[in-house]
DNA sequence: TGACCCCCCGGGAGCGCTTCCAAATTGATC
DNA sequence: GATCAATTTGGAAGCGCTCCCGGGGGGTCA
């Protein structure tokens, strides 16, 4: 509360002034370091109550080098990236970890090149501590920002041909095979799937989990087809494979988008999910409630991704050196596959 | 380009001294301001490309009290605001704008008090130089930060009770009138409408329109039922026209959500639309499109929206006192509204 | 009582930039 | 060729903060 400051605010010096100390030891109670009196910490205290005084940030930044902030960017071709409940999620994840700390959190879309450059300018301009990078596709240059920079950079999923030092992803191979094996355990096996865009690393490696589990099943994991992670390259995929193979009993979607293609496109052609048909998704994302039927799919802790990536950003900017996570995923068992009579 | 800076970013100083001029005239020279010689200019643009010197934006802003950058508040009490597809809209507007400035934009979600009071700390910190602020429900405090702080706010529709000095919003209440005269235009009599939470001034205005478009036809405005901008709210609030008012022919929703809602009712009361009930909705968020049948409704330039926020605090921030701006909204007509022919 | 340490304290030098101001230069004019 | 205005120039004072450092002041131990 206090007095409302119309144009100036109190600086340190007027504080220091009021308390009868020097600007140094206002200082020290403000970063609330040692060495300064009760005395003298109470009377500045009081100080800093009466006159509203609020520390700029921007003085601050200049003196410590280290701005206060830190970026999360969302490097998504999606023209609707922000829209997307995916981000949402991780950004909440990203928002709630930040609220503990007074690092203050930029969101930038970098979707075109346009964009990239932006975030560069950022970086290296140093409006931002720390960047939050979300998965890159193919051979994405953004992919060197840390060296490029030498700024902390955290990757939520990995970029596909670089490793990067530090990230947080969900284990996109042993989820597959996860799913998969929900499939054969409930009697499936001419399975298909439809993987994401292979240049990146999420579809991969989903892929090698269906291969995996198909594997160790002694099953030929032949029936693919390639989808982009939307509801209509699913369609798509799934109208290729009901061709090429009529006689599947399963499709395992690498997300919840194309399954819901998949779905759609199952109905039109009269296969019956689940009697004749199983379908298993990827992601378990709110969508996934409102399809018909609703989806059975391998849930990923996405707000816990945003979290962990906060949180592992600021123990970089603390100076330490955190190892990369890798997050679980779980099956959540819905009504889009069900249990079926062994056939040959 | 340029050889990598390992740590230490080059400063003006430097600049100056390799282009053999003060400091002073290597300032003049990046901010372009007049009194430099052709010479002079010259020599300091080709010492900053030979260091690869990029301004230090701390150091500027410590110096102008200007931060450069702005934020874009999203005080949704939706915990989803951010998968908010009309938010993602409004901020690709806003991001849009601003690219052509070299302002940031900082997105911060003030949803709880929490983080309303961050955003109050954000503000009075001065880490932002202006604020966009999205329409405020009922008495929400924030929509008196513009006197607290004394910085530059510009809204995104208006609060309710809050007469906003500069504003952007789209013109509700003349098209709800325009939904309206449509469904009258189209043979149908006993309207309904479904409204939004009245402490807003989205929904009032809203309203105001639907009772605007009626009293000038000579018809009763009495089938109301209040929504809350959901489609589960928009649903029950259909559940109940139809209870009291059974022999509607048409019901017009204050957003497209409720309508959806709406729909789903009246099918599972058996009514047809568009042949038994004209449903019209209002914002054409690409849901819309996905409605069976799809749905009629106004479109509001969301996008345009952001655009002409972001606009307006630019010019208030370079010092200019710009007009307060309404947008026009269209119709759109899709399925779910048919003419018919005039029954008593 | 003197030597030594540990705290507390304030002075002051930055951080990298903008901007005022006075001095120096230029050029035009008589 | 001298005078005056217009232009260009660099010095220096900040912007508000952090943090190093050296100077006391009080305690402890021989």
């Amino acid at each position: 509360m206090g007095t409302p400051q119309p144009s100036r605010q109190p600086t340190l010096d007027e504080v220091a002034a009021l308390a009868g100390v020097s600007r140094s030891a206002a200082s020290r109670v403000i970063n609330n370091a040692p060495h300064v009196s009760r005395a003298k910490r109470e009377a500045v205290e009081r100080a800093i109550a009466e006159l509203g005084y609020v520390p700029n940030p921007t003085a601050r930044a200049l003196a410590t080098s280290q701005v206060g902030s830190v970026v999360f960017a969302m490097p998504n071709d999606d023209p609707a990236a922000f829209g997307d409940p995916f981000f949402a999620q991780v950004v909440r994840g990203v928002s709630a970890e930040l609220a503990k700390t007074d690092l203050e959190l930029m969101l930038v879309a970098a979707p075109s090149p346009h964009g990239r450059d932006r975030l560069r300018r950022l970086v290296r301009a140093r409006r931002a501590d720390g960047v939050m990078l979300m998965a890159l596709s193919g051979d994405d240059p953004l992919a060197h920002l840390p060296e490029e920079t030498g700024i902390p950079v955290v990757f939520g999923g990995r970029p596909l041909h670089v490793q990067p030092r530090w990230y947080v992803d969900v284990d996109n191979r042993a989820s597959a095979r996860l799913a998969v094996e929900h499939l054969l355990r409930t009697g499936h096996r001419r399975i298909a799937t439809i993987t994401g865009p292979l240049d990146t690393d999420v579809a991969t490696a989903r892929h090698h989990g269906f291969r995996d589990a198909m594997a160790e099943a002694g099953l030929p994991a032949d029936r693919v087809a390639a989808g982009d992670f939307t509801e209509t390259g699913g369609a798509a995929a799934m109208t290729r494979l009901l061709d090429a193979f009529p006689d599947l009993d399963a499709v395992f979607a690498a997300n919840d988008d194309m399954a819901a293609g998949a779905l759609r496109v199952l109905r039109a052609h009269g296969r019956d999910v689940p009697g004749d048909v199983g379908v298993i998704g990827f992601d378990d994302l709110p969508a996934a409630l409102h399809t018909d039927p609703q989806l059975t799919t391998i849930h990923q802790p996405i707000e816990a991704l945003g979290r962990e990536m906060a949180r592992m950003l600021v123990a970089l900017l603390a100076g330490e050196r955190p190892c990369p996570i890798i997050l679980p995923a779980r099956l959540v068992e819905r009504d889009s596959v069900r249990a079926r009579p062994l056939t040959g």
